[in-house]
DNA sequence: CTGTCTATGTATAATAC
DNA sequence: TGTATTATACATAGACA
């Protein structure tokens, strides 16, 4: 986005690493409040420094407001999980990608295979599902 | 950024509203991890949909950890408002704004202002260091 | 609703002052 | 140290599948 392209790690160079955080605090800040007046959606962001002053965005009233928003989502959520945790191998979130690979596997190879039943399924389905999400989630990010 | 320009301004097409949230979200993560990684610095982000769904970003470990830091930092502004509201020349900064433009009007007026030496200017340029500092904090926070 | 395409609008890295 | 300019890279609106 400028003269040419940046890789992807911190800026070593002191100087320009302040700028371009000084200049991208600016764009993100007037990003985030696009997307909420856009969008009519909420939006919270805060920013520190790595001399600690802080900056930050909120479209509503307060940072506060949507912070307890936030910790109101998280309760829920957590509640949401311990629901169906009762079917659940770990607490946070069913099987590792890895096992997932091997239990779809197995299936499609061996359509008779005899430890599946429905509520393994069920199980399955779920963990796919998460792991869905997870992958969607890192696809973001990237 | 599309083929025409935007008002700012809500998008009253439900279809055409929900699209763009979800493409500039996106956007605006991307560029959060971005301006976290390039300037090594913290970053939070909460967005919730009209439905009520949660996304976030955050740059290291755990959203919570930087919304304390948020708190401390929120404690701390307090705590620098109160002691300069006071006229403060304590323990954490220097004197007061008051008596600073005082001393810089002297200075100012009179370029042979007998009591300034080396080590005066030097204790002046520190307290209108954490003067601007304040007062930036303050804009932000505006 | 998700993904793709592409013309355009924006953000910004480097540079000049 | 900013502030302004410019050339590029990037984001995304609209259209379509």
């Amino acid at each position: 986005m400028g003269r040419r392209k940046l890789e992807m790690k911190r800026i070593e160079d002191k100087s320009s690493r302040q700028v371009t955080f000084s200049k991208r605090r600016s764009g993100l800040i007037k990003k985030a409040r696009e997307l909420s007046i856009l969008c009519d959606v909420e939006v919270a962001l805060l920013v520190f420094s790595s001399h600690g002053r802080l900056f930050e965005f909120c479209s509503g009233n307060s940072l506060t407001s949507v912070l307890e928003r936030y910790q109101n989502h998280r309760e829920e959520e957590k509640e949401s999980k311990d629901a169906d945790a009762q079917g659940s191998t770990s607490e946070n979130g069913g099987k590792s990608h890895a096992e997932l690979l091997q239990l779809v596997q197995r299936l499609v190879e061996e359509p008779d295979y005899e430890d599946f039943n429905v509520t393994d399924l069920v199980e399955l389905e779920k963990d796919l599902t998460i792991a869905l999400t997870q992958t969607r989630n890192r696809k973001v990010l990237s």
